[in-house]
DNA sequence: CCTATTCGATACCGATCGGTTATAAATGTC
DNA sequence: GACATTTATAACCGATCGGTATCGAATAGG
């Protein structure tokens, strides 16, 4: 509570911190943690490097707060998307529909931002598996909201879910990685005729 | 055929190429492209630093050519294992089982090296893209012809290779991900009831 | 034994990496 | 207007990056 407004004294910020945030994110969803120099965070945010480094501490622990963020926000957006989908067989396939909306042309184009960072940063810099574990495990719990309310069996929701969890993660791999509109519409077409044998 | 032992004047080599390349193959698997240092390459394969460049050219070609012989002989795999399940719906399980195996403790328990390369690299580094659309369309075709000896309708037999080719890459994610054993059963037992009816 | 040839060991290169250290420029407070 | 405080500018740091050049060691052909 008396965080807000706290910055009064001391010359004032050239740039807004939200904003670039956004812009640090972005070029971390394009060219991956490592590729992206801090020279280039610089370039692209605005924000100058000592500033950078006094308020998030390191490149490693920026790139640790650019994920929280992005896990945050993305969440809301897929409980947002589950939410308006509605129930039943007929709101799984709202969802798709919505989600092939985010992943052809809204903020998606380059797939999911924990995903590749983990992929990514596994193996070589420790600390950032559990964001891929996380990012699975609240992605299941979404997912398993939206498939329980279209009825079934207990074993068939939970492998339901878990089937659409694992496609879900390949329709990551499958935008980011260059694949063409057709190419994103076969993967979701074809989960859209699965969906349709759970009726 | 005028090339096999033309090696003949000058110091012999230190190293055995293709155990080299094996290793180099391991090296970036477990770490990725950008996260490997040439001086890591050089101290996991003992090959020398001039030679790495005399054979490969660079860092980049050195990792085009791994990618190929690593798709070469990824696809040998699948198309064995595909050989293997045999007919029906049947075989399609089969064909699961053996893939647990590789994923649990064969070879593959960092994913795939090609979805985790052209994921890593796509934009920043051009010219592994498509390496990643490579992939996933020769890993199509396998799984289209272990789809189509289940037999349906050829509409269905499109939909199911493609849904399986989607999952299959979430699995690389989860795989790699240190997604822990139980993890990985789960996304199989889903496919595996998915298959199941497909009857 | 001499030469051509191929490779290994080592040192080296400029560039860039992530990160820091001045010092000056703005602000609010008094 | 003096002061404390926060930020921006710019130069700078050692380390490491990918890549190369030099030179000696090891082999085959003659």
């Amino acid at each position: 509570m008396s965080e807000s407004n706290a910055r009064q004294r001391g010359r004032p910020r050239s740039f807004d911190e939200e904003t670039a945030l956004d812009e640090l994110t972005a070029l971390f969803w394009q060219k991956g943690y490592t590729q992206t120099s801090v020279a280039d965070l610089v370039e692209a945010s605005g924000v100058p490097k000592p500033s950078l480094y006094r308020i998030f501490g390191s490149k490693e622990e920026l790139f640790a707060s650019i994920l929280r963020r992005y896990m945050a926000t993305r969440m809301d957006m897929i409980s947002t998307l589950v939410a308006h989908a509605g129930p039943g067989v007929d709101g799984i396939h709202t969802f798709l529909s919505l989600m092939r909306d985010d992943v052809v042309s809204g903020t998606s184009q380059n797939g999911c931002l924990l995903v590749a960072a983990s992929a990514e940063l596994h193996g070589s810099t420790p600390g950032f598996d559990d964001f891929g574990s996380a990012y699975r495990g609240a992605l299941r719990e979404r997912i398993y909201t939206l498939v329980e309310r279209a009825g079934g069996a207990d074993n068939d929701i939970d492998q339901r879910a878990d089937l659409m969890l694992t496609w879900f993660m390949g329709l990551d791999v499958t935008t980011r990685g260059a694949g063409d509109e057709a190419e994103i519409d076969r993967a979701i077409d074809a989960m859209h005729a699965t969906v349709d044998t759970w009726r």
